[in-house]
DNA sequence: GTCTATAATTTGATAGAC
DNA sequence: GTCTATCAAATTATAGAC
């Protein structure tokens, strides 16, 4: 515990944070704890030695990851504010914590196929009765009020994550599909911000 | 289970196949070449006999997946149809494609994310250029005609891309989020061939 | 073409000194 | 807490018989 630097990470902050990087980017078979002791600055033993083996040092990277993915957007949809407000909160939000983390999509979704029982074993319950039945009542409510048209709950979220998530998942192709620079990047980012809402207001529009 | 049937597949056609099915679930660095060999029905020794390493199997299989997910859209895009029309081959074709091979997208994605020459070092082109010019060319007639509004092109294509792809490469947590079986899962995927034209032109309405 | 047996590496994990 | 050295298991790849 007694770490000797006194503004420098810790040994295990640093070991989590080359998790981080290592297994995003090759996943959990692809990626080796030799590269992980490297990137932390430390040696294979010692990272054993904080985590008891690879299994449990992913965990700790999957569940953080996941919990970035599909709560923040449940947390933003069940606050109690107009159907508008909330896409551009949900907009926001991804667009600028993927701008950050462009790689977490593909890491999350990519064990979550490689591995059929990645949401069950963990109970990952994705408790979203509650939040579907609130949502349900809200759509009904504006269709009720002739503010939008009669769309599916479901539909909708799926377009919604779909088109804030999709284009990072895809970073490497847009990039070269349109042959982007970073900087070229983030203003696409930024443009995202005002597209997404654009996309999902006309399609709920009467 | 002896393969002596005539019209059965070939030997390399089914070790193609049981690749497919083995590095589509865990990837270049997941994949066991021992699990691939008992897929195909045979032995480690046999499927090297085939193919000479696992780089040179996983290269096979990458590309014909690559080439199924984006240059399949530049070739509906680049059909001389009105707009509309082209986004509803797009809805459908993907749909189609993907409900029989959800794995696909993630596939690809994560293995593009895990290598950054993944695109480079195969000169994967993706010849947009003159794909982008062309669709310019008709937003812009369109639009200057009053049947669509103003949209930057990639924008337009990104949506549809993530709108039709994504609900597949979340299949796993699609299902368990909205307690879907196969079958339900089935009417989504066909539900979806409207729902995406109906967002994208949407979109598009002036 | 197909197999059994085995070589050659890689890699996750541990032992033990400091 | 951290390291060096090493083991044990897993895994890719090859040799050689049939």
């Amino acid at each position: 515990m007694a770490q000797s630097l006194p503004k420098d990470q810790s040994t295990e902050q640093r070991i989590l944070h080359a998790a981080k990087t290592v297994f995003y980017r090759k996943g959990l078979g692809g990626a080796r704890m030799e590269e992980i002791a490297r990137e932390a600055g430390i040696n294979k033993a010692l990272l054993h030695y904080y985590f008891r083996n690879k299994e449990q040092l992913f965990e700790r990277i999957f569940l953080e990851a996941f919990e970035q993915l599909l709560p923040q957007m449940t947390a933003i949809l069940a606050q109690d504010l107009p159907l508008e407000q909330k896409v551009q909160q949900i907009s926001d939000f991804y667009n600028e914590m993927l701008l950050e983390t462009p790689l977490l999509p593909v890491f999350v979704l990519n064990y979550v196929q490689s591995d059929p029982e990645a949401l069950t074993k963990r109970m990952i319950s994705v408790n979203a009765s509650k939040l579907m039945s609130h949502l349900t009542e809200q759509l009904a409510q504006e269709t009720k009020a002739g503010r939008i048209r009669d769309v599916a709950p479901q539909q909708l979220i799926i377009n919604l994550l779909a088109l804030c998530v999709f284009p990072y998942a895809m970073k490497p192709i847009v990039t070269r599909l349109f042959h982007m620079s970073e900087d070229d990047f983030r203003g696409f980012s930024e443009s995202r911000k005002q597209v997404v809402p654009e996309v999902i207001m006309a399609y709920l529009k009467p």
